[in-house]
DNA sequence: ATTTTATGCGCAATCGTTTGTGCAAAAATT
DNA sequence: AATTTTTGCACAAACGATTGCGCATAAAAT
């Protein structure tokens, strides 16, 4: 269907090589007259010829393609992510295949089997949990892989992270120093890294402040919405409920503001509230949320450059660990529980930001 | 590197046509004896062998590829829609590239010559504007194609759109009916389909009331964030300003939902909004927001349904128009003129909804 | 016992590129 | 005029899979 160097070669009278030669420059490199160049291109030009890529990437091993795994796209704090990865991508001449495992393992395993059959280039992944034989296996083969938003301790791989103990950590301080004592989380999925690194953040918190850790306050079980409404629900339903709550993703701050509406609990004045993951209209919410803000773009940019830098450079001595910083950015969903009013005037040990 | 159809032949002692069609389960058609059609098999598992699909492609003429062009990903719409996109594809055994043409024609045209160097299947596009040549080649070499969110009526194409222009023609009904007179748009990209529609029912709704359209109260030229910022602060220093706006876009919503912070403007008291695009967060902002909610979901489904029937079908003699219907969710932004207060009492023809 | 039919599988071409090697003819050198 | 060098290009293999055709051998039919 398609116009081939053959179909070129036969009406220019001159071989697909030749063809093939002139049309990736390499004229020069293999004493193509200039004349026969000229001919050549114009004929390609006049035909629209399009190189085939499959028969390239066969016969080079190339494809230009990066895979993409993330856990939800539909989730902002990723598709911002896919957005500035796609951009980057596609600066550095390459088109990009993204797959949505839906947090589930299984479907991560399945995909990156067809990613692989694929031939691509390079693999940016946001693994699901701490299973990894696939992989490892991806290394083994020495495929250029990096690891963002979630590492895997056991794997030697470039990665990007956020620091998510800290920012966790800061998080909750900030809550203590307004005079919180009984602070729950609402989780994420368990035994991803990101959720890991923000229990253990929360726990060392309330310890390093004497506070008892209270397993009643520590809920849910996945990123989304749901989990964020009907944990909300439970929380505010015990005997001796929290006075701040700190939710670890932007979905399931959704569903705890939904929640608290419905029962018409006023924030900050009833319920203190931090959220992990900044959304773009948390300024203009009923209360401005106060927010661990992650840096997407850098981590989207960082994490291109370390693959594209892999593909390039095959020999790749050691991998690289990026771990880059979050920023509390105080707003108005916390309540100053000692002088009573809003609790916006406090500071933290991390660098902090208005707006 | 990866083990190939040759290896296992070799191995097994058979040829890599019989090791071939035992693995595509073309056995029993080829007559291949069961002693053999087992042995291959497990010799294939125990290798871990994986079809190279860059050889298979260029075989087959079937990549197993979806193409997706979107004008800007970070746009929570486009987001949501590449999300319901991107699983239904998978549920069909589909893989998805996505481009983003960032509004800009000419990366649309770019992208999409490098999805057709790579045999890609099937096109799902959301066009940038009203320039088709390149759509309209793909058309004539019989590729898979729909149009989404946008049309483009010179194409005899597949394609999904809600009706744009009832939306906006209800949304302005509905600031008429609350006795708003001076009623602004910030318009997105000129010259899209979807901003072409809009623009149209907003002047008929004025021109069927009787109120005359004001140049002046027409503004914007993205769909942008910073646009809806911009456009709103020149709208309120107008020295007739307008009592109500109409957002064409969630992010144009978050500029002007900016700037009226900045400007202390309090919606709905001094100015009244309704907004294009639902957002998630709606219910929970300061006001919550009037909104035209378009059917996502459906959307994505229903382009992909179409997609994959034409794929699968091949002749396609006649091509189909999908337009499915927005809904007006009325919150609270809308302030009534008349009787002062809140406009949310009111209705429209169209079919409504709270929440 | 011969012919026919069925069974089981391999050969080789093909998809569209790229690239190492080699061979004429032209140009330069002696 | 004979030899060497340069110029310009073609041949063919390779990448990994699929598939029409055909060829043995075995089983069935006569």
């Amino acid at each position: 269907m398609a116009i081939t160097l053959e179909e070129i070669a036969k009406i220019t009278g001159f071989s697909a090589s030749t063809v093939s030669r002139v049309l990736t420059k390499q004229s020069k490199k293999y004493r193509i007259s200039q004349v026969t160049e000229k001919v050549i291109i114009k004929k390609a030009k006049e035909l629209g010829y399009r190189p085939n890529d499959l028969a390239r990437g066969l016969r080079l091993k190339k494809t230009h393609l990066i895979g993409l795994m993330v856990p939800d796209i539909s989730n902002p704090f990723f598709s911002y992510l896919t957005h500035i990865i796609q951009k980057k991508v596609y600066m550095n001449g390459y088109s990009l295949i993204v797959a949505n495992t839906n947090e589930d393992i299984n479907t991560e395993i399945e995909q990156l089997e067809i990613f692989r059959r694929k031939g691509i280039d390079g693999y940016i992944i946001m693994p699901v949990g701490t299973k990894y034989e696939h992989l490892a296996d991806l290394i083994e083969h020495n495929k250029p892989l990096v690891l963002l938003d979630r590492n895997i301790d056991e794997l030697n791989v470039n990665c990007v992270v956020v620091d998510n103990y800290r920012g966790s950590y800061e998080a909750i301080q900030y809550l203590i120093n307004a005079g919180h004592k009984r602070i729950a989380i609402i989780q994420g999925l368990q035994n991803t890294y990101t959720n890991n690194e923000r229990v253990l953040g929360y726990k060392n918190a309330l310890a390093d402040n004497g506070i008892k850790i209270d397993e009643e306050l520590i809920v849910g079980n996945d990123f989304r919405r749901e989990n964020g409404f009907i944990s909300t629900k439970m929380l505010l339903k015990l005997s001796n409920p929290p006075t701040a709550i700190f939710t670890f993703s932007d979905l399931i701050t959704l569903g705890t503001l939904h929640a608290c509406m419905e029962e018409k609990i006023n924030i900050p004045d009833s319920l203190s509230v931090v959220v992990f993951d900044d959304i773009d209209f948390a300024p203009f919410l009923v209360t401005p949320l106060t927010a661990v803000r992650q840096p997407r773009e850098m981590m989207g940019e960082v994490a291109v450059k370390l693959l594209i830098d892999e593909i390039k450079n095959k020999s790749q001595e050691r991998k690289k660990k990026i771990i880059l910083e979050p920023k509390l950015i105080i707003r108005k969903s916390v309540r100053d529980m000692i002088l009573g009013g809003n609790a916006n005037h406090l500071n933290t040990t991390m660098e902090y930001h208005y707006d």
